[in-house]
DNA sequence: TTGATGAATGAATGATCATTCATTCATTGC
DNA sequence: GCAATGAATGAATGATCATTCATTCATCAA
């Protein structure tokens, strides 16, 4: 059924380990959003694909560890973006700050399809260990850099307050407006969560926002 | 088996419906924060309240209908609390914000066990509408509270910010916050987290925090 | 062309679980 | 005491789903 046109080569038939498992882990995101994560069974994950039942037990040998290299997925997807965006923005703190909060509202990061994913992932992490180390990890090497940039804008602009404490605040503010441009109404969308973060570091950092 | 002794009275094997479906739930409560929302069957709610494994279908038909009284029980345990807490707190709108704050990181709303219920549903919310509807509704009455205490506040202060752009912010930190608690590593505690908002607000507004 | 290698399939298997319902039991009114 | 009522039980049922594996198929080296 799936097997298409033969002699056009429209699709091989074999491909690597490696192109495989980016299809299975792409198509289990979509089937999560869509489905939930404990509604999305093999079944689906193939179909979405276009490849057959057993496929996915071939390349992750179970449906945990599909699950979990697909966390791990999004997870170092979020990391590569938010180090391209210090990569790319300039040296100093208040425009760095600027860049990741940008980049949490930016249609790339924060789209309910993702969104939908991460949630499911920290619903579960309380009864399942593995995801919640994964989760905190992310978590952990974030909060640092946020902290650092905080501290290093708090000296440079002489600003009496207490920088761990914003960059955690804000760092938790962003998870939150997360929750609420999944859960909520449409009356909170990406730009105006975006502004709300900006409004709050213009009351932390008057001087550069 | 689980009939005890008799003649001594210690259980009554009947009692009136609502008790028996309060009793259901909140073993469904400590159930979904063991073992998490999809890993929770009936028979271990049923095992955790002490009764038989028919006994979920007839108080409430069936799971699905099981799983949402007891979002709405939470969601509803949490309404009269942070009435309660307005009711309890002075008249000005700082200390009532004060009082809302310190609600959700005291060890009554802020317990790890219905923590990881609130992202259990959180997480399937995408997927299941009836919870999405719930829990929006939920934050609705809520945020709108809080902005008008924040408006209030800005007004009475003479501050120059956007209250409601604080008032969602706000929100949602704590929405955050409570996240980084249930996932996070020991270094992010309740008074931390409390201590972080209470930051904030004072950066908000200087005068009265 | 042929044989070897390993990717892919999908029907079959067995485990788990929600739900049903015939039966048992406690309570209450008479 | 004696029905009558309805709460509670738990074995049985059937549905869903992850996993297995014998078989098919594509590719490539010789």
């Amino acid at each position: 059924m799936a097997t298409a046109v033969k002699s056009t080569g429209a699709k091989r038939r074999t491909a690597s380990k490696e192109v495989r498992r980016q299809q299975l882990i792409k198509a289990t995101i979509r089937c999560i959003s869509k489905r939930g994560l404990s509604e999305t069974t093999m079944a689906d994950v193939a179909r979405e694909a276009g490849l057959s039942q057993g496929i996915i037990n071939l390349h992750f040998q179970s449906k945990e560890k599909l699950l979990l290299e697909t966390l791990r997925f999004i997870a170092d997807d979020y990391k590569v973006a938010w180090e391209r965006a210090l990569g790319k923005a300039g040296p100093h703190a208040a425009d760095r700050i600027k860049a990741l909060v940008a980049l949490d509202f930016s249609s790339r990061i924060c789209e309910r399809k993702k969104l939908a994913v991460w949630f499911a992932f920290w619903g579960a992490a309380k009864s399942r260990p593995t995801y919640a180390r994964l989760c905190a990890e992310r978590d952990r090497q974030y909060d640092n850099k946020m902290v650092s940039l905080c501290r290093e804008l708090a000296e440079e602009g002489g600003y009496d307050l207490d920088a761990e404490a914003i960059a955690r605040g804000l760092s938790a503010m962003m998870e939150g407006l997360w929750l609420d441009v999944l859960v909520g109404h449409e009356d909170l969308d990406r730009e105006r969560a975006h502004q709300i973060c900006l409004k709050l570091l213009a009351t932390a950092f008057p001087h550069h926002f």
